[in-house]
DNA sequence: AAGTATTGCGCAATTC
DNA sequence: CGAATTGCGCAATACT
């Protein structure tokens, strides 16, 4: 019946979760100077690398620091600019880092790798990107439905199931009770039969 | 036992459901020169409306801008997006252009209130704006969150009451055989009890 | 080391 | 008008 229905949407809904699709978030990581874009285009650079605090902020900019403001909603920390590696507390590999000693000079850019938003090799990454990203969020849509689908469909057997019990149950209790008379007439009297089940 | 825990976690999911979050995305629009806030930023304004060919701004009344605004005119041109992962897809930034009805062209210049980026007002709008959407993120994250929980409980409890069903089934086959053979025979032999089930 | 997959974020358009 | 949603691109990361 419904069962192979059942089934087929249960298999997809577990393709759905691979083991661990990667790890949990848990990253409260404070990439908020994301969206600087606006401004960032000012400097038409960005480095891959640890682009430091100072260097990147600290620009001419009213705009971030604007969004730097009060978050009435569960406060940020806009504080610290991103790059910040242990910012979350969280183990990322930290890798490269003690390179520059505790006070790091602005300067002294270990610049990794700046690129330019000119660069075609830059909007090649941001739109293979922007692909990937489409189809990440296609695949999270995709399986938020599969579960809500699952989820509908183990409450409705879930029911079925409750159901049946509740049947058999009853069955039980009147075979039961049969049982149990017939056991005691054993050859006395005879009480009625109680055919029905 | 469980139940009052199950309960209490279907509740929620169910709270998180509200008859219909809103309406069902089938908004393909191309809002796709959003992230454009780089190129943006050097214009600093953007107009609400369809700025388009020469004419943009000239206009100042935001009241009828602002209805104009809510108009589904060029709503529909990347139809691409249903279902359709088409993750290669290239599709996506052909804008707007040329389609509208009979009536009403780009001649007048529909040009929306314009708002500088500087504006405190934007400024204000903006972050109220961040936050109704990290609020609104936050709220989907959760509901997801409830479904996947709900779902596994849900695969629990199932395979218990499929367990249960199994036994009782079980338990019902043995009564009903004992049933018949007693029947058949009678009064004689005393079968064993069997009770162990 | 380089490329893809995820994720949080802000923007702007829409919907309520 | 104002809050809630949603698609999109960006940048930082996580994973391969």
């Amino acid at each position: 019946m419904s069962d192979s229905r059942v089934s087929s949407v249960i298999q997809e809904w577990v393709s759905s979760y691979p083991g661990q699709p990667h790890s949990q978030p848990l990253n409260p990581v404070a990439s908020n100077q994301a969206a600087q874009s606006s401004q960032m285009s000012q400097m038409d650079m960005i480095s891959y690398g640890q682009s430091h605090t100072g260097i990147i902020r600290g620009v001419t900019d009213e705009r971030v620091a604007e969004q730097m403001m009060g978050l009435p909603y569960l406060s940020y920390n806009t504080s610290c600019l991103s790059s910040n590696p242990n910012s979350g507390s969280l183990n990322h590999h930290q890798s490269h880092a003690g390179d520059f000693s505790p006070f790091l000079l602005p300067r002294a850019p270990v610049t990794k790798r700046s690129i330019s938003k000119d660069s075609a090799e830059y909007r090649l990454r941001r739109e293979r990107n922007n692909v990937a990203v489409r189809k990440s969020r296609d695949k999270a849509r995709r399986r938020i439905l599969l579960t809500q689908q699952r989820a509908l469909q183990l409450q409705e057997e879930n029911q079925k199931l409750q159901m049946k019990i509740g049947q058999l149950t009853q069955e039980l209790d009147t075979l039961k009770h049969i049982l149990s008379q017939r056991h005691l007439q054993g050859g006395e009297d005879g009480t009625p039969q109680e055919s029905a089940i």
